[in-house]
DNA sequence: GCGTTATGCTACATTAACTGTAGCGTCAAG
DNA sequence: CTTGACGCTACAGTTAATGTAGCATAACGC
């Protein structure tokens, strides 16, 4: 099932829709903010802030793509996940497991 | 724990697991070779194919910091998942059927 | 040995993406 | 009627990715 509307997202003209996840989440920023956003909504100000000062062209920029795909909305205490953005949210989680497990293998390594 | 000697990642001089590796899965290209690897290594040839023609500087670039990360290395049947990196490589088949459940859900919006 | 093919790159000029600073318009509170 | 928070936009400058070309090494067939 192809995406509509959406289909000129960077590098997936086929508009497979993991082409086109794999796209979104690749671009700069993107996964950070959906960290910084995996307990609860932040207003673009405190966004940019915990994302160590991003610059807001590009907080917007993506801000704007995650609208457009419905991961993310602008509600009443800023930006936020959609109910259906925030299963994929969750993964955020999952990432920041398995990185303290990594880290601790890399440091093995390394001793 | 913070991650030694890769504490250079972009944008995340705290060293911190979850912040490199938000850092390396957020570069263009880095998830779309993984998703390309989930079934089995490729030769660096075969990854340019299957990634549509990414350009051999930016394919090398990424292939170099997957592997100094230890996510991937590059043996007999070309570059493939580490056992510890294999663990990552799984969440993309998450990503897959996230991926397919939610452009169902745009679909019936778009309708 | 000698051409052929596959592989893993590197060089380099062009183009696209991101950055950083400044500041604007709207709104609500005091 | 000013002050502060918020959500941006403009724009010049820097960094990253692209696309084409081609090199070096090694294995294979003859």
């Amino acid at each position: 099932m192809p995406v509509k509307n959406i289909d000129k997202a960077r590098g997936s003209d086929t508009g497979r829709p993991i082409m086109v996840l794999l796209d979104m989440l690749g671009k700069r920023w993107t996964l950070r903010i959906m960290w910084e956003l995996r307990d609860h909504p932040l207003t673009f100000r405190d966004l940019q802030k915990q994302c160590g000062d991003i610059s807001p062209t590009t907080l917007n920029n993506r801000l704007r793509e995650l609208r457009d795909l419905q991961i993310l909305d602008h509600g009443s205490g800023g930006y936020g996940y959609t109910a259906l953005g925030a299963e994929l949210g969750t993964q955020m989680t999952i990432l920041d497991i398995w990185s303290n497990k990594w880290a601790k293998n890399l440091a093995k390594d390394q001793a």
